[in-house]
DNA sequence: CTGAAAGCGCTTACAG
DNA sequence: CTGAAAGCGCTTACAG
């Protein structure tokens, strides 16, 4: 049928076998009311017969793009892939399509993606801001002219923001260990200066604070790895381990929970973990993990929807979105050990 | 500086203040070498200050459009996730970007997204395809005239590939089994009839009869919810009980670990279990998995190294390349128990 | 080395 | 309802 040269056809082919004018077709490609249903027919055959890929990207007077960029510090962490699963899964369903950017917590790599996508014209980007976030950063996100909507973390950057209520979830912790009679209670995690760390540290120490009980925060890094070790050295010494862990999320709670398994400490007996998502694994591991569930897919799918809202309307995003969380309690918390 | 009138800036605005042709702008973005020095750092200067940003939309007439599509079925999967973020990486450090697609193992969907990707003119798509693939969506696949890279998976379309020696890897599981004493040892997971299914088991099948042990496949969803259920079905009966399990991937074998240590038995004692990827959890969970390592960050830098040298130099990528595994032992394997 | 002109494949008024 | 013309913001020969 077709030559070897794989010149791409165009509207201009659909409209000389379907006998209309150029107009017409693309008036038909973009289902518009304006045609007469045995034209569109008519054209639609002949693209389909033809085997026409309309061609986005010569559309540059188009209303939108259809494309959505999504950025996120790590693609690894299991949070950041349900939650990034949610966005593409609405876009999906509506048409547009999303545009990676995994940022590894780099602010070099944040603002290259950033400008690229720019570049590609993207209709919006949904954005979890990377941590170190210098102000030029932030300042660039709000006055690109791009629609952006930020992401569980909030910069300086003046945009719609989308939320989890971090301090209410790190006290349901809290509040859960309490009552099971807990004292020694460590927070777990979170090294560096931003949103979503102050927001569990100030949750933290007021409902610490509203037991009567003495806080203590312990900092690591965000991986297994460097939580396995931070615990290893925590329980190393005899005195003042503490009895309950509340963790920043779930993969420094599996870290800890490996490192303490290996010191002959049993998990939800000797010493009680909460973790923080509620991941897929977290049901799963041994003891299974009591946890905050954040609703990671819910999460990515409410982000996308506010931003297509807005796409399709023209307007403005709701300035702030703030999302609960809620406990779920499995066998890794138990009643606090007896003084010895 | 700017007027309400959210006007995106032209190369035009940025020529009139240079002082030159919008030719010679357009060359200067790109960077040729045709363009002289004073000239360049003019027109740059002038699109800085300006705050120009570059418009690939409006490229039409360019070879590349710098997208990339990659679509695999489940982005909430570890490995797939460890995958595209491998891609991801090696793309943004070329100056590409990615367009994701998640399937969810539809085929519907795929074929969607395959087609928005076509129309966004993407340069190149990698792609994991689903496991249902009909024969029309492979023979799309390989007439759209798309440089395509199936990866993992192999269907009916003729295109390039890029997979894992899923037959060498469980044989190695299976020889460290048997090395242990074990003779009972089950395949587990896999229900539909895929490349990927089909390697790992023809390669268990013939590394039991070398091993002159007699198979026993037991096929399940790739949740770990279906086979913790399905570990519980085959260990609940007294007879028959294998004393190891090589599961279809890492998801799989912490679904069975969690349903065999709920039901009391010792995994690493009384059942040796392998995995399949080498996730990062595989390390953590207890007791920490034994593993054949596919190396999925690496597996997507490849496929991405591929397909750009493809791009750049307009050549074929090569037809098929494989990858080896590598077996990771730790403690979820150990000495088969005695025969009771 | 640089610019004027034509072109890419669409969309958008506008006329009928 | 449909088509001819102009336009989008770039790139690409081509001339000098």
């Amino acid at each position: 049928m077709s030559d070897e040269t794989e010149r791409r056809l165009t509207i201009d082919d659909v409209a000389k076998v379907a006998g209309v004018s150029r107009s017409t077709v693309s008036l038909v490609l973009r289902n518009s009311g304006l045609v007469a249903e045995r034209t569109k027919i008519a054209v639609r055959e002949a693209a389909e017969r033809l085997g026409y890929v309309y061609n986005r990207t010569a559309a540059i007077r188009a209303r939108h793009s259809y494309l959505v960029g999504i950025i996120i510090p790590d693609l690894t962490n299991p949070f950041y892939s349900e939650l990034t699963a949610g966005v593409d899964q609405v876009l999906n369903d509506s048409g547009w399509i999303s545009l990676l950017g995994n940022s590894w917590e780099s602010s070099a790599s944040q603002e290259k993606i950033l400008r690229r996508m720019h570049e590609q014209n993207v209709d919006a980007v949904i954005i979890c801001p990377v941590t170190a976030a210098d102000q030029s950063a932030a300042e660039n996100l709000a006055r690109s002219g791009l629609r952006v909507l930020q992401v569980l973390r909030r910069t300086e950057a003046d945009t719609s923001y989308l939320g989890i209520d971090y301090a209410h979830g790190v006290a349901l912790a809290v509040d859960h260990l309490s009552e099971l009679g807990h004292t020694d209670i460590v927070l777990l995690g979170g090294e560096r200066v931003y949103s979503a760390a102050t927001e569990r540290y100030e949750g933290y120490i007021s409902s610490m604070r509203s037991h009567g009980l003495e806080p203590r925060h312990v900092p690591c890094a965000l991986r297994r790895s460097a939580a396995a070790e931070k615990v290893r050295e925590l329980f190393d010494k005899e005195e003042r381990r503490p009895t309950a862990l509340v963790c920043f999320n779930d993969v420094v709670a599996i870290g800890a929970m490996a490192s303490l398994e290996r010191m002959g400490l049993k998990v939800g007996r000797d010493v009680s973990v909460v973790g923080f998502d509620n991941v897929a694994d977290a049901e799963f591991v041994q003891p299974p993990l009591t946890t905050i569930d954040t609703h990671a897919r819910q999460l990515g799918e409410r982000a996308a929807t506010l931003v297509l809202d807005s796409i399709r309307n023209g307007s403005p995003m709701s300035a702030t979105t703030i999302m609960e969380t809620s406990l779920v309690v499995r066998d890794s918390t138990g009643k606090a050990p007896l003084r010895s």
